[in-house]
DNA sequence: CTTGAAAGGTGATTACG
DNA sequence: CGTAATCACCTTTCAAG
């Protein structure tokens, strides 16, 4: 991992459907090293995968919410767990310091699915605590790509 | 917008790099058909780009923060905003409803690049008001796909 | 890592049903 | 929307410097 894969995987990130000649000319490198270069990125794990980006609005996904979760119960947090990754509208889900415990990101369609999700998901795990939304009003970032800086 | 569009976005926010052929037969559609999408769905902005996945430990993004921030005078949001977009350690702002004007997801190297963003970006940006920093300990589930169910 | 070459696959476009 | 055909480009692998 040098400064060379640094800027490969920062151009991959932005650019997944470039060519490896576009690549290469973007980082000074041939065809072939680009090649061997993101086959050996991809097989120690730096790379995890390729994806299209799309949008919400697009998707009829217009609501954008974090909801904060109390688990009080240990004894529950593997079936919270598997409720969150189980379900699509939850984009994120992080163990965190401070008051709560767990941060989800959601994406629904609007405030009616988003009750559903909190009344019909969230609420029905045994265990459960208090919980506290956020709804974004706007968001002025938003990048899948890590920085490389 | 139809139902084989959603499909189509499923695979290709899935593997971007599959060939027309391959999404073709995810979703029961030619290869012509499938190249015809895809460019509808790029010229209409529900796919906005490609890009590769990339894992932050590979980069040495060990840390992870969610900072809530308040700024109080409005004046002052522009340049605010700007300096989100400009900060690569800033993948995400938004902003929110509650307490807190603004929700910042951000990653950097370890607890000293942190104190610089918070010192050194946050801090020192005009009108900036108290601001809330929740670290995450372990991510349960985090993707850039959009649920399109 | 670069160059060059060879083989097969793919993207993009066209025409027709 | 499907099939077929075309062509330029691309991916992949290999050998040699």
């Amino acid at each position: 991992m040098d400064e060379i894969d640094r800027k490969l995987i920062a151009h991959a990130q932005n650019d997944g459907r470039a060519s490896y000649a576009e690549m290469g000319a973007a980082v000074g490198l041939s065809v072939s090293a680009v090649n061997e270069r993101l086959k050996k990125l991809q097989a120690s794990g730096a790379i995890t995968g390729w994806g299209a980006r799309a949008s919400a609005e697009a998707l009829g996904l217009d609501l954008l919410a974090f909801v904060h979760v109390l688990l009080e119960r240990p004894e529950h947090e593997a079936a919270f767990r598997q409720t969150m990754r189980d379900t699509p509208a939850v984009q994120e889900c992080h163990h965190v310091t401070g008051e709560w415990s767990y941060l989800l990101k959601v994406r629904v369609a609007n405030t009616a699915a988003l009750e559903r999700f909190l009344t019909e998901r969230l609420k029905t795990v045994p265990g459960l605590g208090r919980s506290h939304t956020v709804i974004v009003l706007s968001t002025v970032k938003e990048t899948p790509a890590l920085p490389t800086e």
